[in-house]
DNA sequence: CGGTGCATTGATCAGAATCAATGATCGTGG
DNA sequence: CCACGATCATTGATTCTGATCAATGCACCG
């Protein structure tokens, strides 16, 4: 039986009650695509589905760290304080990605909903003992923070030594590109975050991201669609502004 | 028997012959500080030691990686360029740190030493295979690559919110810290790097970088001793400095 | 002694921040 | 259903931090 958590309403499924992991939507984006039936058995039996509204903290920097979370749905966003308020989003996290992975006793960072999500969560005890169980789940969480480890250091170039302009089209490349990762059409791209949260993304500000925009409008090098979508017309074109060629 | 790479000249010390490892000065610091005797010389087995000197290329992004390495003397620098030029430094790496944790077909950054460097070099598949049959080995990786993912995520605040002054003052405080850690003062530091490095460390040009030591000399927050050693009189205050308070 | 590379300092410039106003969107309640 | 307020986005005017351009200083080395 799924670990229900009363302060939130669980996402309650019928599915669920017998294994709701394998019915799990993301599961092949998440580190459960490593597991057997029998395992994602067990990963079910620890883990309690959540949601967020937008605003809702999931996790705060320097809390304890006694929980995991798998995003099943909806975007998140991690990001970092300084003491005057000055706010670095780190990342944004969506669809099958995982957060936590950094294993201090602490959490290092905050998370904010961003639209409607949705989160699978571990007590970090018993995962930990599950990967101790599971050296190739183990193997894949090894996998991802590696991966997260070359993303992190794509974004200090882009926020050491990039222009506004490089800045905002390598941003919304990002977001085509994840999109393609889950099989979906690389144009138009979705946009759930506000301006000022792409602002602290990038180390801008709200009105240099909306100048930025309206350029790329104005030179024809993207369409704003309805619901904020966001046309990509020429990914080639877009590829070399983003690196200043 | 080491297995001796003969384009670079290896570091040949008698106590090698039997267990290079064993009596390797950074082990403690090392992944390999979680490793029992024998297992410690299955990892000389497989290791190569090599020097480069100042300016020499150790990886370049973009090639395959085939080598992870442990960096057991002097400082390396990794970096990415754009293509007109522009560089990131993404990180040094000093005594003890692992290099290659990206385990991606090819190399997503370059490195080359500072000033004089020791590695052990690994054949990446060797490695691997390695890291299947020891568990511990391998989460003692994901430990290294969690604690690379903090100090990435802290990298982006400083590089996307934090001013001049800050981010020169939260670089020596973390050089600092890297010295006790190893067991050393937490003053003076010691700067192998020039200027134009900690700049594309930092996203500052080196007149901004030279322009902000001689505002900190000034105000007594920092001292140059022989040696390009910075002494760092009073660590608190800096502590506060760093963070903009 | 002169040359080369690196660091410092000065003068000016520019890109993005800040300050400020207006416009658009959305949810709420009269 | 519309009006109001709140929040967010856009645009404009101005400022400022750090970049760029330029010159000088300094140390190391052949």
């Amino acid at each position: 039986m799924v670990n229900l958590d009363l302060n939130k309403l669980p996402v309650a499924r019928a599915d669920m009650v017998v294994n709701p992991c394998a019915a799990c939507s993301v599961r092949d984006l998440s580190i459960c695509s490593v597991l057997d039936e029998d395992e994602l058995q067990q990963m079910s039996e620890i883990a309690a589905n959540l949601q967020f509204s937008p605003h809702d903290p999931i996790i705060d920097e320097g809390e304890a760290a006694d929980f995991l979370f798998n995003v099943t749905g909806g975007t998140v966003r991690l990001y970092k304080l300084l003491p005057d308020g000055r706010r670095q989003i780190t990342g944004f996290l969506t669809n099958g990605d995982f957060l936590g992975i950094a294993l201090n006793d602490n959490y290092t960072y905050s998370a904010e909903a961003v639209d409607q999500v949705n989160v699978c969560r571990f007590p970090r005890k018993k995962l930990e003992s599950l990967l101790d169980q599971y050296p190739h789940l183990e193997k894949r969480l090894l996998g991802v923070a590696s991966n997260e480890l070359v993303q992190a250091q794509d974004q200090m170039m882009l926020l050491g030594r990039k222009t506004a302009k490089e800045k905002i089209v390598s941003f919304l490349l990002s977001l085509s590109k994840r999109q393609t990762a889950i099989g979906r059409a690389a144009s138009p791209v979705a946009l759930p975050m506000s301006r000022s949260d792409i602002a602290d993304y990038l180390g801008l500000t709200t009105e240099t991201v909306s100048r930025t925009f309206s350029l790329l409008k104005r030179d024809q090098s993207i369409r704003i669609q309805e619901g904020g979508m966001v046309a990509l017309p020429d990914i080639d074109h877009l590829t070399e502004l983003a690196d200043g060629y």
